[in-house]
DNA sequence: GCCGTTTTCGGCCCGACTGTTTTCAGTCG
């Protein structure tokens, strides 16, 4: 049982609970607890099997922890069956429909017998919803164009790389309105999550009608699901749900603490709050006396206007949106602990780049000098190994042959160190797809799997500790193998494998390609805290996919809470040419580029992203949006559902 | 069902929008 499982079913006993008219508080605990076992970096099967253990983590007691347990040995548990025998498992997905919770699926269940989406559709053109208590002709139809909906295109988190450039639009054109000064991202987006659900537009200043004609009115917007004075909410044609509010400016800091979440994040600010005497919602944290019929009087604003303040008034420094999930932020902001996460500044060198001598597009000389255009100090050239035939992968005459190659590159793009590496598979019984002699010949040696993905945990594991055990070995490549929405991760024991690199001095990559984003997170906090060190790379297959996938691999960094300490390629090349050399391998020294400018990264380019997270994003990359704002091309959806 | 400048109970985060109602429940974030 996989954690995403074992939350699923509690998420389905918290929706049958309120169903079933259960207390809310209970309801919330299941639900809280789903969230704490999805976000866990290990197993809760695992963890379960030593007793006390899960009930060391927030949000898990006796009872909850039994029933992990169960549900880990036996897929259910008493409660969920009882349940069940209650509410088909079937209506579950019906809740998933805009509009529909627990409450109304119930009473179509019992007062229409709807158990599927089939049955409800079929409800909905017979006009038998509108008849319903608390239903309405209005609700009926916006039923059906749902299912309808749904029908076509499932409802599915994006991309986070695929929302990036609708955001930029959005942004801008809302900036465009006479009087409006600001306007910001806020949600999973902002915090940087590898896939987003929708989109939370903040503005502030304008005539509010103007902002929500310019908003409503957007090119992208295909249905205009609510729109009242202060808060509005669409679906553009990809799909994507996008909601704008409109706030005061001294309300700004608040809202965006508020609209940027997470949830639990803000529950525990608001609890703070509490405690001293004040009250937190998204208009500011305010302290006084509340009076009868939802008013208040004789209420004072303390802060609100922005985070910094918000946070200083609640004695906490100012944290980062891509760490507020509830981990040990607060405490660690009201420490004055909180890490300084690495920033895109800070970055020396992108040590994992193919060209087209394998199944790259650009060619060698191209790759480094786009490099050198970043401003890096020095890069990694990682072509493919030969077991990826149709990559037309080095073999060792190959790599041999590669020695020249990177020779005259070297002689022709000054200012830059060009380290000679592969990219090496991991064969299917752990060992590496290049002879020894080879090996050492190479500066950079990344492996990575590529195949047999899917072997049991204990072959995986020992595979992958086969490999790492190589002396050659400096990295290990998107470690987990996975492709956002499309494969799952390798079933590998990462504790294992983390605590053996750290002791190896191997380190473990987080690759930014935008559907790989691996290490992602969790794995990577988790390997954080048994050692290990990381690099944030590109695994670039174009010249523009350097500057284009970093900011990918920098938020999955940020969000693990890696400093720059933590990442190699941010130090200079001197400090990290240390650690690539020793001490148990037998690298080669390799001589650095005469460096005609200071060894500190230069600025990134204008058209680079911010690095800082409080800004707006960027102007939008892709040509085709920038040109004519057109209807967005549906984005790949990925699974996971909303949230 | 969890949690506790806590200990076996009492409290648990908050507001906007919608539609159906005529003051509010349900849903959503």
């Amino acid at each position: 049982m996989t954690n995403a499982e074992i939350a699923r079913v509690f998420d389905h006993i918290a929706i049958m609970l309120e169903m079933d008219g259960g207390n809310p508080f209970r309801v919330r605990a299941y639900r809280e607890a789903a969230r704490v076992i999805e976000h866990l970096a290990e197993p809760a099967a695992s963890l379960a099997q030593s007793e006390g253990r899960l009930q060391q983590i927030k949000g898990i007691g006796k009872d909850l922890e039994g029933k992990i347990r169960d549900i880990a040995a036996t897929g259910t548990t008493s409660t969920y069956t009882e349940l069940s025998a209650k509410y088909p498992p079937s209506l579950m997905e019906l809740t998933g429909i805009q509009g529909l919770g627990p409450k109304r699926v119930k009473a179509l269940f019992t007062q229409l017998g709807v158990r599927s989406l089939d049955d409800l559709a079929q409800a909905a053109r017979g006009g038998k919803i509108k008849d319903l208590p608390g239903f309405g002709e209005t609700v009926e139809r916006k039923v059906l164009d749902a299912v309808e909906k749904l029908a076509a295109a499932p409802v599915a988190r994006m991309l986070i790389h695929a929302a990036w450039p609708v955001a930029g639009e959005l942004t801008q054109a809302i900036g465009r309105v006479p009087g409006v000064e600001q306007v910001e991202v806020a949600g999973s987006f902002r915090r940087r999550r590898e896939t987003i659900g929708d989109l939370d537009l903040l503005v502030c200043g304008g005539e509010a009608s103007a902002v929500m004609a310019a908003f409503t009115g957007h090119a992208y917007v295909a249905e205009v699901l609510a729109r009242g004075e202060t808060k509005s909410s669409v679906r553009l044609g990809n799909g994507l749900q996008v909601d704008l509010r409109l706030v005061p400016a001294a309300s700004f800091g608040a809202a965006m603490m508020y609209f940027t979440g997470s949830k639990s994040h803000n529950i525990e600010l608001r609890k703070l709050a509490l405690e001293r005497g004040m009250t937190l919602n998204e208009y500011g944290l305010t302290t006084g006396e509340r009076v009868v019929a939802g008013r208040t009087q004789g209420e004072r604003l303390v802060a609100g206007r922005t985070e910094e303040e918000v946070y200083r008034a609640l004695e906490l420094d100012w944290i980062p949106p891509e760490l507020r999930e509830a981990h040990d932020e607060i405490e660690l902001a009201r420490q004055g602990g909180l890490p300084r996460l690495v920033e895109e500044s800070d970055l020396h060198a992108d040590l994992h780049m193919h060209t087209d001598r394998s199944d790259g597009r650009d060619s060698l000389v191209d790759m480094v000098r786009a490099a050198r255009e970043r401003g890096y100090e020095y890069c990694a050239i990682t072509d493919h190994s030969k077991a990826l035939g149709m990559t037309r992968g080095f073999d060792d005459a190959r790599v041999e042959a590669s020695i020249a190659e990177i020779e005259a590159v070297r002689r022709d793009v000054p200012g830059i160190t060009v380290l000679h590496g592969l990219e090496v598979d991991i064969l299917a019984d752990g060992q590496l797809d290049l002879g020894e002699q080879a090996l050492a010949k190479l500066d950079w040696v990344i492996v990575s799997l590529h195949s047999s993905l899917a072997q049991p945990r204990d072959v995986i594991t020992a595979r992958v500790l086969r490999a790492i055990e190589h002396p050659a070995v400096h990295l290990m490549g998107h470690p987990s193998g996975r492709k956002i929405g499309a494969r799952n991760a390798a079933d590998l024991d990462f504790e294992r494998v983390f605590e053996r690199a750290a002791e190896l001095g191997v380190a473990m990559e987080i690759n930014g390609q935008p559907d790989r984003m691996d290490l992602s997170d969790r794995n990577a906090r988790l390997a954080k805290e048994r050692g290990v060190r990381f690099t944030i790379d590109t695994d670039s297959h174009s010249t523009a996919n350097l500057g284009d996938y970093i900011r990918y691999g920098l938020f999955q960094a940020r969000r693990a809470g890696l400093t720059r300490e933590d990442v190699l390629n941010a130090q200079p090349f001197a400090a990290f040419d240390a650690w690539r050399r020793g001490p148990r391998r037998r690298s080669t020294p390799v001589a650095p580029a005469t460096v005609t400018k200071p060894t500190r990264r230069a600025k990134p380019k204008p058209d680079n992203p911010p690095a800082k997270p409080p800004k707006p994003p960027p102007k939008p990359k892709s040509k085709a949006i920038q040109a004519k704002p057109s209807k967005p091309r549906p984005a790949k959806p990925v699974k996971g559902g909303r949230r």
